[in-house]
DNA sequence: ATTCTACCCTGCAAGC
DNA sequence: TGCTTGCAGGGTAGAA
């Protein structure tokens, strides 16, 4: 499900919940995710205070400020992951797996049915964790550039679309709106990324930026199941071009839409307006 | 160093 | 009405 504008969607959503609020109590009912979720995990945040809030990537950050322990909590919702602010008494749903309660009744659900998510505890050294250390540059940031891409992508036979996909390069392009810009760039998803002159990735950048930038004001993508933190779709679904649109017609001139499987992963692309080169 | 393959898990739709 | 197959927004580990 959720890519970078599906992930700061929950965050924006959750945030004026939770902050600066105490946890009161912490319930796991299913532990494993993608990695077990730890077994001292309510000895670490009950009685902790949330005093920040981000995302890095597709993964959610939460500072929880307590006596038993300060740091990091880390959240990723994987392919079919939502969190939601609920009241208390909200009934208990199939792959609701994780309560975090506040003092004042207020209530974070973690609900994943394919549980291949991960909520882990990384103290208060964050960005030395295996996970987030070898990150490239967030999308939106002045890091993530032409230049930077084009240096990066030098000597690469990887397709495009799985390199720009890859979280080393950068962060938060899943394979929604890696489909999406690269139409946009006019760029073959199959391309060798060793291939692609600057100035082509000069659009693809800023097309990537405005793209991402869109889904989050329309409050992300929702396919099949995804909400925000209070529980609303996304409508970004009806401004895609191409994602699923397999055999309708290009939108800029008509040609029929492609689809061929990169990596696995279900890639649609106008054999026109995208040519190999 | 880069690239490829298998795998984690459930739910749903399509085909037989 | 089943049963089987394939596919789905993610990403890692380990092999090649």
């Amino acid at each position: 499900m959720p890519e970078l504008p599906e992930v700061e969607t929950t965050k924006n959503g959750i945030a004026p919940h939770i902050q600066h609020k105490t946890i009161h109590r912490v319930t796991v009912r299913q532990p494993q995710l993608r990695w077990p979720i730890p077994s001292n995990l309510s000895i670490l945040l009950e009685g902790s205070v949330v005093t920040d809030i981000q995302r890095r990537a597709k993964y959610l950050l939460l500072h929880c400020d307590g006596e038993s322990a300060t740091g990091w909590l880390m959240i990723h919702l994987g392919m079919s992951g939502n969190l939601r602010v609920v009241q208390p008494e909200a009934d208990i749903q199939k792959h609701d797996h994780v309560d975090i309660a506040f003092a004042d009744g207020t209530t974070l659900r973690y609900q994943d049915p394919r549980r291949f998510g991960c909520v882990l505890w990384l103290g208060e050294d964050k960005d030395s964790h295996k996970l987030l250390a070898k990150l490239g540059p967030e999308p939106l940031s002045d890091d993530f550039n032409a230049d930077y891409l084009y240096g990066k992508a030098k000597g690469r036979k990887v397709a495009v679309k799985q390199f720009v996909m890859n979280q080393e390069v950068v962060t938060g392009i899943g394979n929604i709106y890696a489909n999406e810009a690269l139409f946009k760039a006019g760029i073959h998803p199959q391309q060798p990324a060793g291939d692609v002159p600057l100035g082509q990735y000069s659009v693809f950048v800023t097309a990537a930026k405005s793209t991402l930038a869109k889904a989050i004001e329309q409050g992300g993508t929702t396919l099949k199941d995804f909400v925000g933190g209070d529980g609303k779709p996304g409508y970004f679904q009806q401004s895609l071009l191409v994602y699923g649109r397999d055999g309708q017609p290009c939108t800029q001139c008509g040609t029929e839409l492609t689809l061929i499987r990169l990596n696995g992963r279900a890639s649609v692309y106008c054999p026109s307006c995208q040519p190999l080169r």
